[in-house]
DNA sequence: AACCGTTGTGTACGCTCGTACACATGGGTT
DNA sequence: AACCCATGTGTACGAGCGTACACAACGGTT
């Protein structure tokens, strides 16, 4: 019986969470696969989270960590330059690769749609967002800017279709005043 | 055995899948809860749709179907007023009451994003909403202004927030030349 | 009228699921 | 050293699930 007394218990059944729900979705989210790809015992992850959507709520809230210091970076303090065209490269970088994170961050972020317990959780990081964004540009520009860039990103996730830079750009430089 | 040879048999558990959906969301689809609802055998569910996806299809499709009906009505072919002051109405009398059928049709579309089926379902639905749009603006100004308000829905749907109309035209008068 | 393929029906199998619960263990408190 | 409670473990139960399949009925074709 190796591994007892894990202080970092939890953390690792939330990283074999977010792993999982990467590789088949939400719906593939249960208690028995979660521990499995924890390698710990089904009992643990019930114990740690009661309800499935505990598990989410934590997982939703680690996702958006993580991004939140990659936007933090693209969008230093002092910046000046031309915020639509960093904005546009950033998405451009976000969607070019491999797809698997980005599916994952927003069918967690989508998925407080239908689960209320998660919509405070999204209303954080559109909070936290905006408030990085209108580091360069005023409060309401910076929330209309996430609007969009939202809208644009699921037009190319929803249909299948390619990110075109260009586009992305001339759309943002006006609505950016 | 009553309804033995129902022509519209079909049709009946299309229309069950969509009741269920919107009550409890794609989660609670099976072919048993649609069969219930629908008040056919289990047998009759899986005859016609041998998987849950083609209901899927088969269910976002009508979806869209009703819903670019009321767009139609919105944006008559000879239209010349204030398009961003029409569309913020029209956001706000879709978000204003009854969220239920709201939920849905996002649910469905938002769908697409873990199921590869339902994205060309998707990819018609915003073509056929940008032709629409286009009747009253350009190509490219009709799939942002689409981007935009699916992204102004998704933060007020995802966080709880409440529907500013003044906010939304406001930013739409920005993205419209 | 005979036939046959589409459509409709009922049931059973094996699987995964959430949940509950009894028991084991070990560290921190007294 | 004794104790206790938070933590960890293993197992079992009942429910719902997709799927498969054998059989029934019906309508259009011949």
């Amino acid at each position: 019986m190796p591994r007892r007394h894990d202080p970092e218990r939890r953390q690792r059944i939330i990283d074999a969470a977010i792993r999982v729900a990467g590789r088949d979705g939400i719906a593939g989210l249960s208690h028995r696969t979660v521990a499995a790809e924890a390698d710990v015992p089904l009992g643990s992850t019930t114990y740690h989270f009661a309800t499935l959507e505990e598990l989410l709520v934590a997982a939703l809230r680690q996702a958006n960590e993580g991004f939140g210091k990659v936007l933090a970076e693209l969008l230093p303090d002092g910046g000046r330059g031309d915020l639509a065209a960093d904005l546009a490269r950033a998405l451009g970088e976000w969607l070019g690769g491999d797809r698997t994170g980005v599916e994952l961050e927003y069918e967690l972020y989508l998925a407080a749609l239908r689960r209320p317990a998660l919509r405070p959780v999204a209303a954080e990081w559109t909070d936290q967002a905006a408030a990085l964004l209108a580091r360069r540009t005023d409060p309401v520009t910076a929330r209309a800017v996430l609007a969009l860039m939202d809208g644009i990103c699921l037009q190319v996730l929803l249909t299948g279709g390619s990110y075109d830079e260009e586009y992305a750009r001339t759309l943002l430089t006006r609505l950016i005043p």
